[in-house]
DNA sequence: AAAAATTAATTAAACGTTTGTTTAATTCAA
DNA sequence: TTGAATTAAACAAACGTTTAATTAATTTTT
């Protein structure tokens, strides 16, 4: 029983805290959205920030073992590669908007040194896993000699880009104000094709003979 | 002096909001980074929400005058306006690190209304006039059938994703863990040239005779 | 130009809430 | 009957805001 209340807590706390950020949410909004007492909260993780650790602990292993299977898989081609990564964080950036949203306001607040710095590690080795499918490419001459740094900036950074806000998604979509775009099957397509497109016009030499889908 | 008094007192703010969020600050803090008493900053701007909204109206005029002038300038190639849009946004981004981290974190924050739709407001606009440029280009027969919105949204996402965090930046470039990146002359025309470089093979029909600079 | 009256700026202290956390008592299951 | 789970109540500290008193600056009147 414990083991699910505090799953429970930690799916309430998600959402809570994508929407009013972390010192913006008390832990009596906590306690009272997932229907238990104030004290159960530091009786089952400590405290609040300890809640927010363990909460990043549980959700971030998925990307990283994702990553980790495609790395040394000599089937796939450098592009496939980067192909499917791309897939794999718009599907996952897509079905839990509220995580991600917690991530990237950690990221932007600086003075929670112990949660940001949580949230950095999760990244770091991504990035470097990327940047280095990116620089085998380059090396076998099946890429152009671009910032592989940065391009894998560009390919989160769009993600993120549209996933800041729903009603700024709505906007740039040309959507209407109350609708909830994330949920919508359009737009998993249309943020991979975009993105792949992208890549790969930047990427290959010849991205002309590439005909769109 | 009293309009010096608050300038200082939004300069300030600017900064401490960037590091530590808008509920992460309180007025004490600020008064005391400040150097006021803390009585003044509600007796200037009337509360710390109107606080934050001053704030935004006076910083965020910049970028919409600048691409207003691009707009109707007939000198200019739809590619030569984008450009100028990517040097101009890198700059902004750059020169003011702190300002465009209390942005993001306002859009991802939701329940903080106000706050939210103001900063909402802000994009709207330049977004719709970037879009209108693109789309210019693809009728004129100079670009490819790309997608305007979410090619937008991957120039600003980008440089967003830099500007994410310090410690984030100087893990996707290789710096030093202590280094100050935004200040770092190298990294301006480093993000510029990436940028650039990936929107022009993505919306120009022969991208191969652009050549690398 | 000096004095008086009025307005603005600044202060320290207090306001009532809300914060995260803890306690001590009670209920529940093993 | 022992230990874990749950509760309501209380804790001190911090929050945004307001008050009432004082100083500084400005305007009006003499």
């Amino acid at each position: 029983m414990s083991i699910d209340k505090k799953e429970h807590i930690m799916e309430v706390a998600v959402t809570l805290f994508s929407e009013k950020g972390y010192e913006g949410t008390s832990i009596r909004d906590l306690a009272h959205a997932a229907d238990v007492n104030i004290a159960m909260i530091n009786y089952y993780f400590g405290s609040k920030e300890k809640l927010f650790v363990a909460l990043l602990e549980t959700k971030a292993r998925y990307m990283r073992e994702k990553i980790d299977s495609l790395q040394n898989d000599p089937s796939l081609s450098e592009l496939d590669k980067i192909n499917l990564i791309i897939d794999g964080y718009v599907n996952r950036f897509l079905s839990q908007p509220a995580f991600h949203r917690v991530l990237q306001q950690e990221l932007l607040v600086t003075n929670r040194e112990l949660l940001h710095q949580n949230v950095i590690e999760l990244f770091t080795k991504n990035t470097q896993d990327v940047v280095s499918i990116i620089e085998k490419g380059i090396r076998k001459k099946l890429f152009k000699k671009v910032d592989p740094q940065l391009l894998f900036a560009s390919i989160i950074g769009t993600i993120n880009q549209v996933m800041l806000s729903r009603s700024m998604c709505n906007i740039l979509l040309n959507k209407e104000a109350g609708s909830d775009p994330y949920h919508d099957p359009e737009l998993k397509k249309r943020i991979t094709h975009h993105i792949k497109q992208m890549v790969q016009d930047h990427l290959l030499i010849q991205p002309a003979i590439q005909k769109q889908k």
